[in-house]
DNA sequence: CTTTTTGCAAATGATTTGCATTAAC
DNA sequence: GTTAATGCAAATCATTTGCAAAAAG
């Protein structure tokens, strides 16, 4: 493994294109999303980086993931429930919202967005992404929730 | 106006079907609802109903909505915000989000969710709904933000 | 050197919880 | 009568903010 300096370049690239500061607490939030992919919460990724590096902030992370949103680097999920979560998938998919559990789950079918886009344009909306939320109950609730089925 | 009865009737028949009561701040909600249409904020919901009954408690709109939503007479919403929101329709249609002013908008467009949908399904999903989130700018900040376009 | 970014601590704001009281059934 | 539901106040928890200190360019 070792820090792969691909990833900072594309980082520090999109921030320098930004006229933003390449930070020590911005590379770190990175490579963490870039290592660990998946959906994360700030309060997560805060969480597991603060032990190896103690004196980086929440405020510091909610402030980064906020800014590579804005960057393109993640993706701002929506959610059901209240926190916010950071996708580290930028390309088009699908997602599964477990309502029981509140789990999250990647689908990756092809779904045709383009009338709905055009739809939207037509009222003045600048569509950036259209994503599917299928929302319902994961296979493990279901079991769960259906014993003797 | 007035009551509308037929509408009463409605929750009567969801609440007594799963074993709840028919109680006041119930019928309460579930009219203003029926009433004002639209995506509400457990918080909207109780300030706009404290007035005419000061007895409502936050904490009861919270489960009210709550309720309402398992018996699918709303359909909890996701967002990008933190701000959990409750959609009075309950049929298929989109939604457009703006990621600068949070305005969130319906859209009737046909989207074809049928491989998704059975996508899912191989994995074991239940999908109860599935919606087309679109995200970007709506019209009133994208022509805020390029003004001379 | 100048300005952005950080860290810290305090503030905020939505949502939940505990518990005694009230209202459905 | 019995039990679920309510109201209230306190607790919780993610997120934001203000400001002085630190770091980037």
């Amino acid at each position: 493994m070792g820090t792969d300096v691909r990833a900072d370049d594309e980082l520090i690239a999109a921030l320098r294109a930004h006229g933003h500061r390449v930070t020590h607490p911005r590379l770190v939030v990175y490579r963490h999303l870039r290592t660990h992919q998946g959906h994360f919460a700030a309060e997560r990724v805060h969480r597991d980086l603060v032990a190896e590096h103690p004196s980086l902030s929440p405020a510091t992370v909610y402030a980064t993931l906020d800014l590579l949103a804005d960057l393109g680097l993640v993706r701002r999920m929506s959610t059901l429930r209240g926190v916010a979560l950071y996708d580290t998938r930028t390309d088009d998919h699908q997602h599964l919202l477990c309502h029981e559990c509140g789990a999250i789950t990647d689908l990756d079918a092809r779904v045709a967005t383009g009338g709905a886009r055009a739809a939207a344009a037509e009222r003045g909306f600048q569509v950036e992404h259209a994503t599917l939320q299928l929302t319902g109950l994961c296979a493990a609730c279901a079991a769960r929730l259906a014993p003797g089925a």
